[in-house]
DNA sequence: CACCAGGCAAGCC
DNA sequence: GGCTTGCATGGT
Protein backbone atom coordinates (compact mmCIF):
# COMPACT_ATOMS: atom_id res chain seq x y z
CA UNK A 1 0.00 0.00 0.00
CA UNK A 2 1.55 3.42 -0.80
CA UNK A 3 -0.20 6.64 0.70
CA UNK A 4 -0.40 10.11 -1.31
CA UNK A 5 -0.91 13.10 0.59
CA UNK A 6 -2.70 16.23 -0.99
CA UNK A 7 -3.57 19.14 1.60
CA UNK A 8 -7.07 18.13 2.17
CA UNK A 9 -7.36 14.60 1.14
CA UNK A 10 -5.07 11.38 1.53
CA UNK A 11 -5.08 8.55 -1.75
CA UNK A 12 -4.86 4.80 -0.58
CA UNK A 13 -2.97 3.27 -3.07
CA UNK A 14 -3.30 -0.41 -3.72
CA UNK A 15 -5.62 -1.65 -0.79
CA UNK A 16 -6.73 -4.44 -0.47
CA UNK A 17 -9.48 -6.29 1.28
CA UNK A 18 -11.06 -3.22 1.77
CA UNK A 19 -14.79 -1.93 0.07
CA UNK A 20 -16.53 0.57 1.20
CA UNK A 21 -20.35 -0.05 0.08
CA UNK A 22 -19.15 -3.66 2.23
CA UNK A 23 -17.67 -1.79 5.22
CA UNK A 24 -20.30 0.60 5.47
CA UNK A 25 -23.28 -1.54 4.18
CA UNK A 26 -22.85 -4.66 6.26
CA UNK A 27 -24.74 -3.23 9.46
CA UNK A 28 -21.80 -2.93 11.59
CA UNK A 29 -22.56 0.94 11.41
CA UNK A 30 -25.41 3.65 10.98
CA UNK A 31 -24.05 7.12 9.93
CA UNK A 32 -22.74 6.24 6.57
CA UNK A 33 -24.68 7.92 3.64
CA UNK A 34 -24.02 6.94 -0.10
CA UNK A 35 -23.63 9.47 -2.13
CA UNK A 36 -25.25 10.18 -5.94
CA UNK A 37 -21.38 9.90 -6.83
CA UNK A 38 -21.38 6.75 -4.97
CA UNK A 39 -19.10 8.33 -2.26
CA UNK A 40 -19.67 7.90 1.51
CA UNK A 41 -19.95 10.74 3.71
CA UNK A 42 -20.16 10.03 7.28
CA UNK A 43 -19.38 10.98 10.45
CA UNK A 44 -16.87 9.32 13.58
CA UNK A 45 -15.61 10.76 16.47
CA UNK A 46 -16.39 14.51 16.42
CA UNK A 47 -14.82 14.00 12.26
CA UNK A 48 -16.54 14.29 9.18
CA UNK A 49 -15.06 12.21 6.10
CA UNK A 50 -16.08 11.49 2.33
CA UNK A 51 -14.84 8.75 1.42
CA UNK A 52 -14.17 7.91 -2.33
CA UNK A 53 -13.40 4.15 -3.90
CA UNK A 54 -11.96 3.07 -7.38
CA UNK A 55 -11.27 -0.53 -7.41
CA UNK A 56 -8.33 -0.90 -5.19
CA UNK A 57 -7.61 2.86 -4.58
CA UNK A 58 -9.64 4.92 -2.07
CA UNK A 59 -9.62 8.92 -1.61
CA UNK A 60 -9.97 10.13 2.11
CA UNK A 61 -11.26 13.28 0.87
CA UNK A 62 -11.59 16.28 3.62
CA UNK A 63 -8.79 15.40 6.10
CA UNK A 64 -4.86 15.57 6.81
CA UNK A 65 -2.26 13.51 6.95
CA UNK A 66 -2.18 14.07 10.83
CA UNK A 67 -5.74 13.01 11.54
CA UNK A 68 -5.00 9.72 9.41
CA UNK A 69 -2.29 8.82 11.40
CA UNK A 70 -4.27 9.99 14.58
CA UNK A 71 -7.39 8.71 14.23
CA UNK A 72 -8.94 7.41 10.43
CA UNK A 73 -6.21 4.70 10.22
CA UNK A 74 -7.49 3.10 13.63
CA UNK A 75 -10.82 4.05 12.98
CA UNK A 76 -10.46 1.72 9.27
CA UNK A 77 -8.48 -1.02 11.06
CA UNK A 78 -5.43 -0.61 8.58
CA UNK A 79 -3.12 -2.14 10.22
CA UNK A 80 -4.68 -5.38 10.34
CA UNK A 81 -4.37 -8.42 7.75
CA UNK A 82 -7.62 -9.22 6.32
CA UNK A 83 -6.05 -11.14 3.75
CA UNK A 84 -4.03 -13.34 6.13
CA UNK A 85 -7.40 -13.81 8.52
CA UNK A 86 -9.19 -15.12 5.60
CA UNK A 87 -7.24 -17.59 4.63
CA UNK A 88 -7.24 -18.43 8.34
CA UNK A 89 -10.88 -18.43 8.00
CA UNK A 90 -11.97 -20.06 5.32
CA UNK A 91 -12.12 -23.19 6.73
CA UNK A 92 -15.16 -24.88 5.68
CA UNK A 93 -17.09 -24.51 2.01
CA UNK A 94 -20.02 -22.16 3.60
CA UNK A 95 -17.63 -19.86 5.26
CA UNK A 96 -15.28 -19.56 2.34
CA UNK A 97 -18.46 -18.79 -0.26
CA UNK A 98 -19.41 -15.58 2.17
CA UNK A 99 -15.63 -14.52 2.49
CA UNK A 100 -15.28 -14.89 -1.01
CA UNK A 101 -18.73 -12.70 -1.52
CA UNK A 102 -18.21 -10.27 1.00
CA UNK A 103 -13.98 -9.55 0.82
CA UNK A 104 -14.18 -6.05 1.32
CA UNK A 105 -15.98 -5.68 5.06
CA UNK A 106 -13.53 -4.51 7.01
CA UNK A 107 -14.58 -4.13 11.42
CA UNK A 108 -14.62 -0.55 12.09
CA UNK A 109 -13.06 0.59 15.37
CA UNK A 110 -16.31 2.75 16.45
CA UNK A 111 -16.87 4.75 19.65
CA UNK A 112 -17.84 2.66 22.94
CA UNK A 113 -20.50 4.37 23.90
CA UNK A 114 -22.07 5.55 20.05
CA UNK A 115 -22.36 1.62 19.57
CA UNK A 116 -23.86 0.58 22.85
CA UNK A 117 -26.41 3.35 22.17
CA UNK A 118 -27.22 2.42 18.56
CA UNK A 119 -27.50 -1.28 19.16
CA UNK A 120 -29.78 -0.59 22.09
CA UNK A 121 -31.83 1.42 19.69
CA UNK A 122 -31.45 -1.95 17.01
CA UNK A 123 -33.45 -3.87 19.05
CA UNK A 124 -36.23 -5.31 17.36
CA UNK A 125 -36.27 -2.46 14.70
CA UNK A 126 -34.93 -2.42 11.40
CA UNK A 127 -32.03 -0.58 9.88
CA UNK A 128 -33.42 2.22 7.33
CA UNK A 129 -35.63 3.41 11.11
CA UNK A 130 -32.19 2.80 13.10
CA UNK A 131 -30.62 5.49 11.16
CA UNK A 132 -33.41 7.45 11.17
CA UNK A 133 -33.71 7.19 15.27
CA UNK A 134 -29.92 7.44 15.62
CA UNK A 135 -30.06 10.44 12.98
CA UNK A 136 -32.67 12.19 14.70
CA UNK A 137 -30.69 11.62 17.70
CA UNK A 138 -27.37 13.12 16.70
CA UNK A 139 -29.31 16.42 15.52
CA UNK A 140 -31.50 17.46 18.92
CA UNK A 141 -28.43 16.35 21.26
CA UNK A 142 -24.99 16.02 19.06
CA UNK A 143 -22.92 19.27 18.74
CA UNK A 144 -23.09 20.86 14.91
CA UNK A 145 -20.26 20.58 12.02
CA UNK A 146 -19.67 22.15 8.91
CA UNK A 147 -18.44 20.25 6.18
CA UNK A 148 -18.29 20.87 2.63
CA UNK A 149 -20.79 23.72 3.00
CA UNK A 150 -22.90 21.03 4.51
CA UNK A 151 -24.73 20.56 8.03
CA UNK A 152 -23.65 17.27 10.27
CA UNK A 153 -24.04 16.56 13.87
CA UNK A 154 -21.71 14.61 16.16
CA UNK A 155 -22.88 11.66 18.29
CA UNK A 156 -23.96 13.28 21.47
CA UNK A 157 -21.92 12.90 24.99
CA UNK A 158 -22.93 10.66 27.37
CA UNK A 159 -23.13 13.88 29.99
CA UNK A 160 -25.74 15.43 27.35
CA UNK A 161 -27.92 12.87 26.44
CA UNK A 162 -27.81 11.54 30.80
CA UNK A 163 -29.16 15.41 31.17
CA UNK A 164 -32.22 14.48 29.50
CA UNK A 165 -35.83 14.06 30.56
CA UNK A 166 -37.15 10.84 29.17
CA UNK A 167 -39.66 13.13 27.78
CA UNK A 168 -37.46 14.95 25.91
CA UNK A 169 -36.34 11.72 23.88
CA UNK A 170 -39.78 11.82 22.25
CA UNK A 171 -38.62 13.41 19.48
CA UNK A 172 -36.50 10.63 18.64
CA UNK A 173 -39.80 7.96 17.90
CA UNK A 174 -37.80 5.38 19.47
CA UNK A 175 -40.36 3.92 21.52
CA UNK A 176 -39.76 1.89 24.31
CA UNK A 177 -36.20 2.61 23.89
CA UNK A 178 -35.94 5.78 25.71
CA UNK A 179 -35.89 4.51 28.89
CA UNK A 180 -32.85 2.26 27.53
CA UNK A 181 -31.40 4.97 26.28
CA UNK A 182 -31.27 6.90 29.34
CA UNK A 183 -30.15 4.38 31.67
CA UNK A 184 -26.80 3.57 29.38
CA UNK A 185 -26.15 7.24 28.93
CA UNK A 186 -26.50 7.89 33.02
CA UNK A 187 -24.44 4.63 34.32
CA UNK A 188 -21.64 5.86 31.74
CA UNK A 189 -22.04 9.78 32.21
CA UNK A 190 -21.96 8.49 36.22
CA UNK A 191 -19.17 6.26 36.00
CA UNK A 192 -20.79 3.46 37.04
CA UNK A 193 -19.99 1.95 33.43
CA UNK A 194 -16.64 2.51 32.52
CA UNK A 195 -16.35 1.66 28.74
CA UNK A 196 -12.72 1.99 28.27
CA UNK A 197 -11.70 -0.71 30.95
CA UNK A 198 -14.02 -3.01 28.99
CA UNK A 199 -11.63 -3.48 26.80
CA UNK A 200 -9.05 -4.64 28.82
CA UNK A 201 -11.54 -7.45 29.92
CA UNK A 202 -11.93 -10.88 28.88
CA UNK A 203 -15.08 -10.61 26.29
CA UNK A 204 -17.04 -12.87 28.62
CA UNK A 205 -16.60 -10.53 31.92
CA UNK A 206 -16.85 -7.23 29.69
CA UNK A 207 -20.26 -9.08 28.22
CA UNK A 208 -21.55 -9.43 32.34
CA UNK A 209 -20.96 -6.14 32.62
CA UNK A 210 -22.60 -4.58 29.62
CA UNK A 211 -25.91 -6.60 29.63
CA UNK A 212 -26.28 -4.83 33.10
CA UNK A 213 -27.53 -1.80 31.08
CA UNK A 214 -31.49 -1.91 30.03
CA UNK A 215 -32.19 -2.90 27.22
CA UNK A 216 -28.78 -4.67 26.33
CA UNK A 217 -29.20 -8.50 26.30
CA UNK A 218 -26.88 -10.60 24.51
CA UNK A 219 -27.27 -9.99 20.98
CA UNK A 220 -26.74 -6.05 21.15
CA UNK A 221 -23.89 -6.98 24.15
CA UNK A 222 -21.40 -8.87 21.94
CA UNK A 223 -22.38 -6.01 18.87
CA UNK A 224 -20.80 -3.31 21.42
CA UNK A 225 -17.87 -5.99 22.08
CA UNK A 226 -17.44 -6.55 18.41
CA UNK A 227 -17.73 -3.28 16.81
CA UNK A 228 -16.81 -0.89 19.88
CA UNK A 229 -14.27 -2.69 21.77
CA UNK A 230 -12.48 -4.57 19.55
CA UNK A 231 -13.11 -8.12 20.87
CA UNK A 232 -13.05 -9.68 17.78
CA UNK A 233 -13.99 -13.25 19.16
CA UNK A 234 -17.56 -11.88 19.97
CA UNK A 235 -20.75 -13.49 17.64
CA UNK A 236 -24.14 -11.52 17.86
CA UNK A 237 -26.90 -14.22 17.37
CA UNK A 238 -29.33 -12.33 15.35
CA UNK A 239 -33.04 -13.47 13.04
CA UNK A 240 -30.31 -13.32 10.19
CA UNK A 241 -27.21 -15.08 11.33
CA UNK A 242 -29.58 -17.66 13.10
CA UNK A 243 -30.95 -18.64 9.99
CA UNK A 244 -28.07 -19.16 8.10
CA UNK A 245 -25.83 -21.08 10.83
CA UNK A 246 -28.90 -23.10 11.17
CA UNK A 247 -29.19 -24.06 7.60
CA UNK A 248 -25.64 -24.37 7.14
CA UNK A 249 -23.74 -25.86 10.12
CA UNK A 250 -26.94 -27.99 12.05
CA UNK A 251 -28.85 -28.89 8.79
CA UNK A 252 -31.94 -26.88 9.76
CA UNK A 253 -31.93 -27.63 13.67
CA UNK A 254 -32.03 -24.85 16.87
CA UNK A 255 -28.79 -23.62 17.80
CA UNK A 256 -28.03 -25.56 20.48
CA UNK A 257 -27.10 -24.74 24.51
CA UNK A 258 -23.28 -25.08 23.61
CA UNK A 259 -23.27 -22.83 20.58
CA UNK A 260 -20.54 -20.72 22.22
CA UNK A 261 -18.24 -23.50 22.67
CA UNK A 262 -18.71 -24.41 18.69
CA UNK A 263 -18.81 -20.76 17.61
CA UNK A 264 -14.83 -20.45 19.44
CA UNK A 265 -13.71 -23.69 18.47
CA UNK A 266 -15.13 -23.44 14.58
CA UNK A 267 -13.67 -19.46 14.33
CA UNK A 268 -12.05 -18.89 16.96
CA UNK A 269 -10.16 -15.07 17.80
CA UNK A 270 -11.48 -13.81 15.14
CA UNK A 271 -15.28 -15.23 15.80
CA UNK A 272 -17.00 -12.00 15.17
CA UNK A 273 -14.98 -11.34 11.63
CA UNK A 274 -16.12 -14.94 10.59
CA UNK A 275 -20.11 -13.60 11.23
CA UNK A 276 -19.95 -10.41 9.66
CA UNK A 277 -19.40 -12.56 6.75
CA UNK A 278 -21.90 -14.70 6.95
CA UNK A 279 -24.13 -12.32 7.94
CA UNK A 280 -23.46 -9.84 5.07
CA UNK A 281 -23.64 -12.96 2.62
CA UNK A 282 -27.20 -13.97 4.06
CA UNK A 283 -28.79 -10.74 4.21
CA UNK A 284 -27.65 -9.74 0.77
CA UNK A 285 -28.69 -13.12 -1.05
CA UNK A 286 -31.58 -13.15 1.23
CA UNK A 287 -31.14 -17.00 1.37
CA UNK A 288 -31.69 -18.85 4.70
CA UNK A 289 -35.43 -17.85 5.08
C1' DC B 1 -55.85 -5.86 8.25
C1' DA B 2 -51.60 -8.82 9.59
C1' DC B 3 -46.79 -9.38 9.95
C1' DC B 4 -42.02 -8.07 10.51
C1' DA B 5 -37.84 -5.52 12.08
C1' DG B 6 -29.57 -7.10 13.41
C1' DG B 7 -34.19 -8.21 20.87
C1' DC B 8 -35.19 -7.48 25.45
C1' DA B 9 -37.73 -7.53 29.90
C1' DA B 10 -40.99 -9.50 32.73
C1' DG B 11 -43.76 -13.03 33.89
C1' DC B 12 -44.59 -17.71 33.99
C1' DC B 13 -43.25 -22.77 35.08
C1' DG C 1 -32.69 -22.90 33.22
C1' DG C 2 -36.50 -22.54 28.95
C1' DC C 3 -40.85 -20.65 26.96
C1' DT C 4 -44.35 -16.85 26.11
C1' DT C 5 -45.91 -12.35 25.68
C1' DG C 6 -45.87 -7.34 25.22
C1' DC C 7 -43.41 -3.75 23.54
C1' DA C 8 -43.54 1.73 20.21
C1' DT C 9 -43.01 2.70 15.72
C1' DG C 10 -42.98 2.45 10.77
C1' DG C 11 -42.83 -0.18 6.51
C1' DT C 12 -44.89 -3.62 3.33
Amino acid sequence: MKVTVSPNRILLHNILQFDITQTFECGQCFRWTRQRDGSYVGVAGGRVLRVIQKENDICLDGTTNEEYETFWKRYFDMDRDYGKLQVELAGDDMLGRAINYGSGIRILAQEPFETLISFIISANNNIPRIRQIIGRLCENFGERLTFQNETFYRFPTPETLAGAKQNDLGVLRAGFRDSYILDAARRVAGGSLRLEELRRMPASEARVRLMEVKGVGKKVADCVLLFGLGHYEAFPVDVWIRRIVEHCYFSGNPIPCDFEEFVDRKFGNYAGLAQQYLFYYARELKIAK
